[in-house]
DNA sequence: ATGCAGGCGCGCA
DNA sequence: TGCGCGCCTGCA
């Protein structure tokens, strides 16, 4: 059991829909399944209590997972010098954290997710993780953590329905053959530029603009891209009322205006929209 | 109960 | 290049 300082926000940043595997407990605390372990995590007004079905480096683990290496509120007082909208949400969404997430996961996580609900994304990825994940006891309860390359690989295209994953099973296996023909496709990408990595990603059958987006900033923690949805697009026009509300003209003001940080400018909007507003 | 949920690829102009 | 459509499926 671990205390680590409770200076951001857990319950809002694991709700904003970042990560897909994490059960709100009966008495308020998180259970998430991070990596390689299974966390457990009771908020209190100074410090997040964590226990784990691993102590192995647990300090270690939690602080890098949940980005206590980055300087944010260096980036809030950025953006907030930007303009005055973003500034009054930059404020609101001081706690509000992007996770460091495997990256592994995060590519098959988000080819689930396109047009999809947050519940049954949740549900397919704990369905796969219990049909070849490898099974972890925490508390006498059973979990499943999220598979391998190499676990996932034996399931055939019938397993992925089965898991309820849809017509994105052959996306699935498309992007498996990915890694298969190129066993470091997910670590080179981590040495692209975002134009190129977005590229490379995209040349997976099943992910588009929006599912590379996401995976570069949640699995790579790229704070430059930035996935456009109607919540965002919804955003800019109430708030932006020169910038037209598509994609490209929003993809154009965001660079231009938030450089570097546009991808977190952006997930700062589009939190704000979804969960604070 | 039909359209939607954090899209994508395909076929067509 | 741009647009409309179908696609798994559970849920409101």
């Amino acid at each position: 059991m671990i205390k680590i300082k409770n200076d951001f926000d857990l319950v809002s940043s694991l709700l904003s829909g970042q990560c897909f595997r994490f059960i709100k407990e009966e008495n308020e605390s998180y259970t998430c399944i991070l990596d390689d372990r299974v966390v457990n995590i009771i908020v209190n007004n100074d410090y997040y209590v964590i226990s784990s079905s691993s102590e192995e480096n647990l300090e270690e683990k939690v602080k890098y997972y949940f980005d206590y290496c980055t300087n944010y509120d260096k980036y809030v007082s950025l953006l907030s010098n930007k303009d005055d909208y973003m500034k009054k949400v930059a404020k609101e969404c001081k706690g509000y954290k992007i996770f460091n997430q495997d990256k592994f996961e995060t590519y098959i996580s988000y080819i689930i997710s396109q047009n999809n609900n947050v519940k049954r994304i949740s549900n397919s990825i704990n369905e796969l993780s219990k049909m070849c994940g490898k099974k972890v006891f925490f508390n006498n309860k059973e979990y499943y953590l999220f598979p391998t390359y190499q676990e996932l690989s034996k399931l055939n295209i019938d397993d992925f329905r089965k898991c309820g994953v849809g017509f994105r099973d052959k996306y699935i296996i498309n992007a498996l053959e990915k890694i298969k023909d190129n066993p470091s496709f997910l670590e080179e990408i981590e040495k692209l530029n975002t134009e190129d990595a977005l590229k490379e990603l995209m040349s997976v059958k099943g992910i588009g603009l929006k599912v590379a987006s996401c995976i570069l900033i949640f699995g790579y923690h790229r704070f430059d891209v930035f996935p456009i949805d109607t919540w965002v697009i919804q955003n800019i026009s109430e708030n932006y009322k020169d910038i037209k509300p598509n994609q490209k003209s929003i993809s154009l003001f965001a660079k231009e205006k938030y450089g570097d940080l546009s991808g977190l400018a952006i997930q700062y909007m589009y939190h704000y929209q979804r969960n604070i507003k």
